[in-house]
DNA sequence: GCGGACCCTTCACATCGGGGAAACACGTTT
DNA sequence: AAACGTGTTTCCCCGATGTGAAGGGTCCGC
């Protein structure tokens, strides 16, 4: 629905309700009393606060810092493609292929393809960086990768 | 709020709306259109429902990913092919050969038909992953295979 | 009851290819 | 100049797979 990972509240003046919300997001019905609009926020509120910290998501902002929890790392641009191309699926293998293509947009134009081990040698960077927010990369062979969290900090 | 597990709708003709609910309870306030009660109860199912499927029967993925329940172990190409055969006929006996014809799918095209004991081997070897996500493999001497829950897990 | 035919389970090897890491090269940024 | 970002090469490890040998159970004919 919406790309943000922030709560949001639709006010629907007319027209159908919005059925395709996530748990981030609600809906009400406008002109509505004050108090109806103050109770949904606070439940939307009450919503993205996680009941466990290992719950978060990470998330990934516009200035390539990626964040969890308290921690924080800056990630160059190229792994910046990478992370949010792994963020995009969550809990979910992510071919070598779809990392490629979110890596390195321009390949076919003219661009030559990375050679076999670029990527490799790119993960291997991103894992060493990972660990100062609680994250890692796992691998599933001949598959693709996964992002996960750190076992250290379940 | 309620106890029950099962969704709930407020309707709320006058007073304070709700603020404690829990994720399969929601609130309205009446009278309403029949397209918004409709649209509130279908959000309810929607998350209601996400929990069921692929918790209760094995769940194998395109991305070699075998998921049971909230646990889920990655497994190799012959293995997938091999746990594929066993899932496609659930609670019941598979045959060796349907799971060699499963797992060495090109067989007489010029490939040499896997020994006698290649099966076993691997099955040996699935046996030692699938315990990891709640799973055995049985054996019916003479008959074949049958994928079934763990019995520490029931 | 006994020996053997069968069937299945494990273990020990051997091979092959994917993936990890380190080191080097170069162009860009700061 | 120093630091950073990115592409490559090279070497090594380990998972995936096939196979043979050893061992244990079950069932059947004698």
């Amino acid at each position: 629905m919406l790309a943000s990972q922030q709560p949001h509240l639709l006010l629907v003046e007319s027209g159908p309700p919005p059925v395709d919300v996530t748990l981030i997001e609600d809906w009400i019905r406008i002109p509505a009393p004050a108090v109806d609009i103050e109770a949904r926020l606070e439940l939307l509120r009450r919503r993205s606060i996680p009941a466990q910290p290992s719950r978060l998501t990470p998330f990934l902002g516009a200035d390539g810092i990626l964040r969890f929890g308290d921690d924080w790392v800056s990630l160059s641009p190229l792994e910046v493609r990478l992370v949010s191309a792994l963020l995009a699926r969550p809990d979910a293998v992510v071919t070598r292929q779809a990392l490629i293509d979110s890596g390195w947009p321009q390949v076919g134009e003219g661009r030559p393809n990375p050679r076999r081990n670029t990527l490799d040698a790119h993960m291997v960077r991103l894992r060493q960086r990972l660990p100062a927010v609680g994250l890692t990369v796992r691998t599933i062979r001949s598959r693709g990768y996964m992002l996960e969290q750190l076992a250290a900090s379940l």
